[in-house]
DNA sequence: TGACAATGTCATCCC
DNA sequence: CAGGGATGACATTGT
């Protein structure tokens, strides 16, 4: 009785390992595997080793179903565990199994293809699996670490791997690439059988780097449950891990050799060995699962290159992310050049991964996953997932290991974006690309000129808005402007407007494509010059300074153009600067000429300078004016732009004439108001705004020719300033021309290289054409056997897609009976 | 002294 | 209709 109760409880658990195992694999091979999922089965499995013997039953039939060979059951009943199929490589504590037993599985399989890999796996095994309690999966061929036992064991082998993998990843990495992910993923039919054997084969090298069984062994701390160990567990660093997997391998070792459940779970284990027999079978459904889970596999695949979310703990795509490491990633993390990090990444992935794909490999992933990937994929989950519970003594560290993971993933996903990146391009083809470049380099020509202009009208406006810009500042706007005002940016001259525009700084029109409209229509620039106006005046009236001109000019042209607020401002400098003797005199010290000159520094545009300010400013400084030019020189530059008109001349006069008197200093506008005694001051006259003007007309009792005289002179001096901004313009525009040309020009040039590749393209796709076409012709044959003559026929394409021979117009008529009617030779 | 550039001025158009 | 901007043409001035 006592035996037969022993023997119906090692049943029970044994089943109950069988349909954890099981479950997990379905659970795998169905959903892609979600690790939480898994990790709850395990723990499911694990903690409830008395589930229903309904489900046991059913998964039990699944099993079957799946391939389990009833030997396997039988001898895990009867035999017991160790009798069976486990094999322990030579590991004398833990392993159950005999050699003879092994070598008798190794026969079998050496039946099948993945004998090669058995042995190869065998190989390993003494050095890595030795100490370990494992079981060769009949139906994969792979050794499987006795569940609870032999995950341990599979992370601490695949740990000394991952070791390994540091120094000498490279060997097999380099083997594994995406498309053997891809054939993983399931995507290659033959994969599943394979893959595991691919798995075990790079697996087994890593083992033999193992130091792991040492490690394992000396470290063993905490390892609480079985099946669960951790791949996950090891999360926070590949010493963690490796050493947590070491420490739940040594305890699941002890805890397996000392009990029962050991046996029966290494029972469990090499049930899969058994089905290994129905496999094929087995197989036979897989497709079935593969075609249901392909597009998951696929979207699993997209996952996988694209970032996956470290916040999903899970580690959902942890058992891709360690797939690729494990076995397979290797050599793309060679390949990808990871960081030191991220190899560490790898290791601990692929430490993990190991004892999951132990446990997946062995048989029930293969067999149930079908897919290959999914094999691949569904053992690293597994693996995590189950392994997590083992590091028990570390609950958290599914979870913990999952920011390492999510290193992984990441760097996988640059990875594998690398890869995308490389299949991107390899589907795209140049043509493509090129077509691509150029597109980019259109869009990257035009945001050019846009952001050209943006800066330009952002530093012009910053300009406006600033007084207070230094010169530099200015300079750079001004010059930015030059380059990004459109045609009309005449802005880059110091115009007259330019102290309006300055003040006010509603004078922004530098910022639009039309500077001018919106100058003409903003009245804003007008206030700012106001003031200015305002100031001069007062001072002009205190100095005296008759002669003075403010550059009030039109304000409304000035607006149109950024830069005339400068001018403006420079007028006044201009006016206080003793540089036009005439003007000088007159104001020297009115508080406006101050303000002016404050202005002009402020304003100070040395870009405009470019186009008439230069002649002007070299002019004035030769006069060398005053101190105040001294320290402004671009500041009086651009006064004398605008107020030059009639300034200028007076002092170049002055120059040659030699200074007898100011008054020859003064234009002839100035003379002439002088001869007539106009009380008011010629600068006024010009800059005063109509409603002043009249106002100040009003007060003194004119004489008709004083009142022509005076509206001559206004005219002439609106008219000056408006010619000096008119060329300005044209400069501008002149310049702006010259800019577009070039881009035409440039963009000709590309459009012609264009073409050129597209009619090179075109006929090479002709020549193309033409082979296939001689091609076709010469392999069709009449009725009678005759090869038809190009000549006298042509293929035609139907409406219908259909290709059709055609004899040609010619030859038809020539030749009538030469041929039927067209015949329908091929669609 | 003539060529040239920069500027001023005029006439005109247009808003 | 006047004021004023824009611009072509011409004049003036300086180099």
């Amino acid at each position: 009785m006592h035996v037969c109760l022993l023997l119906l409880l090692k049943c029970v658990t044994f089943s109950v390992y069988l349909c954890f195992f099981f479950n997990a694999v379905l659970y795998i091979c169905f959903s892609c595997v979600r690790v939480k999922c898994k990790v709850s089965l395990f723990n499911y499995c694990h903690k409830k080793m008395k589930m229903d013997m309904d489900l046991i039953e059913v998964l039990w039939k699944q099993d079957v179903d799946l391939g389990f060979s009833l030997q396997a059951t039988e001898s895990a009943i009867g035999i017991k565990p160790d009798s069976g199929l486990q094999q322990n490589s030579t590991g004398p504590a833990t392993s159950t199994v005999d050699n003879d037993e092994i070598e008798k599985l190794k026969t079998l399989k050496a039946v099948n293809r993945e004998a090669i890999k058995e042995e190869i796996d065998a190989n390993a095994e003494p050095e890595g699996w030795s100490d370990l309690n494992y079981t060769i999966d009949t139906e994969t061929g792979e050794y499987v670490i006795k569940t609870e036992v032999e995950r341990p064991l599979s992370v601490e082998s695949v740990e000394p791997t991952c070791d390994l993998s540091l120094g000498d990843l490279s060997l097999p990495l380099p083997e594994f690439l995406l498309e053997e992910a891809l054939q993983l993923v399931g995507l290659d039919d033959e994969v599943p059988q394979e893959g595991v054997n691919i798995r075990n084969i790079s697996i087994s090298p890593e083992a033999n780097f193992l130091p792991s069984t040492q490690e394992v062994d000396t470290t063993g701390s905490s390892l609480v449950s079985l099946p669960e160990a951790s791949p996950a567990g090891p999360v926070g660093t590949d010493t963690d891990t490796n050493a947590a997997l070491e420490n739940s391998t040594a305890n699941l070792i002890k805890d397996l050799e000392t009990d029962d459940d050991f046996n029966i779970f290494s029972e469990m284990i090499q049930t899969p060995q058994f089905h290994h027999s129905h496999h094929r079978a087995f197989q036979s459904r897989m497709p079935i699962v593969r075609a249901v889970s392909m597009e998951q596999r696929w979207q699993d695949l997209a996952s996988l290159l694209s970032l996956q979310n470290a916040s999903e703990a899970t580690a959902m795509p942890h058992p891709f992310s360690h797939h690729p490491l494990h076995n397979y990633s290797h050599p793309h993390s060679h390949s990808m050049g990871y960081g030191p990090d991220a190899r560490g990444v790898l290791l601990h992935n692929a430490t993990l991964t190991p004892p999951m794909g132990d446990l997946n490999a062995s048989a029930p992933y293969s067999n149930m996953g079908g897919t290959n990937l999914g094999n691949a994929v569904a053992t690293s989950m597994n693996l995590t997932n189950s392994s997590e519970p083992m590091d028990g003594p570390n609950p958290g560290t599914h979870y913990k290991i999952e920011p390492t993971h999510d290193m992984m993933y990441y760097q996988n996903g640059s990875s594998e974006m690398n890869q995308n990146d490389g299949f991107l391009s390899s589907i795209l083809n140049d043509e493509d690309l090129q077509l691509m470049d150029m597109a980019m380099n259109e869009g990257m020509y035009t945001m050019r000129m846009l952001d050209s202009n943006n800066a330009l009208s952002n530093l012009s406006i910053s300009g406006a808005h600033n007084s207070t810009m230094s010169q530099a500042e200015v300079e750079r706007i001004d010059t930015s402007s030059d380059s990004a005002v459109s045609s009309m940016g005449s802005e880059r001259v110091p115009s007259l407007s330019d102290g309006e525009w300055c003040d006010a700084g509603s004078d922004s029109g530098h910022t639009t494509g039309d500077p001018y409209v919106v100058d003409y229509h903003s009245t804003s620039k007008y206030r700012p010059y106001d003031y200015s106006y305002a100031s001069r005046q007062h001072s002009s009236a205190l100095g005296g300074s008759e002669t003075v001109r403010m550059p009030q000019v039109a304000q409304k042209k000035h607006q149109m153009f950024g830069k005339r607020c400068f001018q403006e401002q420079n007028v006044p400098v201009i006016i206080g600067h003793p540089t036009n003797p005439k003007y000088f005199h007159d104001t020297p010290t009115s508080s406006f000429s101050a303000p002016s000159q404050s202005e002009g520094a402020v304003g100070s545009k040395i870009p405009e300078m470019k186009y008439s300010c230069s002649m002007e400013l070299s002019r004035h400084n030769s006069i060398g004016r005053s101190p105040i030019s001294h320290i402004q020189h671009n500041h009086t530059y651009h006064l004398p732009v605008e107020n030059t008109g009639a300034m200028q001349r007076p002092v170049s006069r002055d120059k040659t004439k030699s200074r007898k008197s100011e008054d020859e200093h003064l234009s002839r506008d100035e003379k002439r108001a002088r001869a007539l005694n106009v009380p008011i001051s010629v600068n006024d006259i010009i800059n005063l705004p109509m409603d002043e003007f009249n106002e100040r007309l009003s007060k003194y009792d004119l004489s008709e020719t004083q009142l022509s005289l005076i509206r001559d002179i206004r005219r002439r001096g609106k008219n000056k300033v408006a010619a000096q901004n008119c060329r300005k313009r044209k400069l501008d525009q002149i310049l702006s021309l010259a800019d577009e040309v070039k881009d035409i020009r440039d963009r000709k040039l590309r459009m012609l290289s264009e073409q050129d590749f597209i009619l090179a393209e075109r006929q090479r796709i002709k020549d193309k054409y033409q082979q296939l076409y001689r091609h076709v012709f010469q392999n069709l044959r009449d009725p009678d056997g005759n090869p038809y003559s190009p000549y006298q026929y042509s293929l035609q394409t139907s409406a219908d897609g259909s290709i059709l021979i055609v004899p040609k117009a010619n030859n038809s008529l020539l030749n009538p009976d030469r041929k039927d009617p067209p015949h329908q030779h091929k669609e």
